[in-house]
DNA sequence: CGATATGGCTAACGGCGTTAGCCATATCGA
DNA sequence: TCGATATGGCTAACGCCGTTAGCCATATCG
């Protein structure tokens, strides 16, 4: 059962139109947003009608399930992509947060949202796309997690529209980012 | 049919029916989460029907707006009575931040998930909220963003249940908060 | 006393996710 | 080759949702 990724290409024809399906709802949310991600409107896309879908997944959560793996993925390749270009550094990884989730704030916002249904994840997704912070925050988990709360914090802030017009973003990722980063490296005593 | 029965089930003294229905709408927010709050439920409250309640709002975004601009005076009062406690550290308001924000997630999620109605707000309500903060941070209002951005990404994600269950949020937020509260003690003199 | 405003009501519309049940076609075992 | 079965479409419909139209009893007021 535990749906396998999607290019599996192991059994037949069914998990065809299952990735059509998934493709489509994606391509919807992008474009459109929650609202235009509807059961008829990916049936529509796909010349069928609504409940033929539920012959190929079980129900609309499958499909965020779905996307959300996805998303991972993605932002996962984003962050890799980084890495091979040489920015390995915090500031580069932050950086690579915030435009990957302002390019996809629909998606970035479905996987955020929400507690995450882990248990039907395909395995490591998660953690492969936390690696890098992980990784640039080695000495703590607690500075990796106020780090992610932040980033998570200015993104969503500035998708929602909550900051002032005026607001002077780049200068609040720079002085957050700064602080925590610099906060935990232990040779540095103090400023 | 109708009905002289004025006990409807709802009291609180002699509120106009506007405020009922509002008050309704912010209970079933509380208890039951956005899905809750339905016309039609909001209206069997009040033992009415669902059409009924547009003679008094224009529509259900009307509703929200109003639960909105309540959100920011219960969240004004919480920091404010923080003050009055002798409580203006930094910390304290992120204490609060944080209490405030858990205790009534679904108005969290409500006032910082969508752009701001500001035209529809009653004025100042906003700055009211933001003051402690942006006093506490007199020097830098990039650093009091970057606070806030932090405070929220904290509360969000633990909202959502996005951290792992082992995962220790206390030490998250002593470690954000500290970084962030510290690096603009020292009086840098800049921007 | 009559006009008008107020605030209920029912019926209904178009949208949503989803289920039930039907049917053509493809596949496969005997 | 034939029949059983699985696959993947379909229509109709259900119970929700927000919202509108239009009716009507009551209260208020000139």
């Amino acid at each position: 059962m535990s749906t396998s990724s999607a290019t599996g290409g192991v059994e037949g024809g069914i998990e065809d139109r299952r990735d059509q399906i998934i493709t489509v709802a994606g391509r919807l949310l992008e474009e459109q947003g929650p609202d235009g991600v509807t059961m008829r409107a990916i049936a529509a896309e796909l010349d069928i009608r609504a409940p033929s879908l539920y012959k190929h997944i079980a129900d609309k959560r499958e499909l965020e399930v779905a996307l959300i793996a996805d998303a991972f993925r993605q932002q996962a390749e984003a962050f890799e992509e980084a890495a091979q270009a040489g920015e390995d550094t915090i500031e580069a990884f932050a950086a690579r947060y915030r435009v990957w989730a302002l390019e996809h704030p629909h998606l970035y916002r479905l996987m955020t949202d929400r507690p995450l249904p882990r248990s039907e994840l395909p395995e490591g997704v998660e953690a492969r796309a936390a690696r890098p912070l992980v990784e640039a925050f080695a000495g703590s988990i607690d500075h990796a997690r106020a780090a992610w709360a932040f980033a998570h914090g200015m993104v969503t802030l500035e998708i929602a529209e909550r900051f002032p017009p005026d607001a002077d973003i780049d200068a609040a990722w720079r002085v957050g980012f700064a602080a925590i980063a610099s906060s935990t490296k232990p040779a540095i005593p103090n400023r």
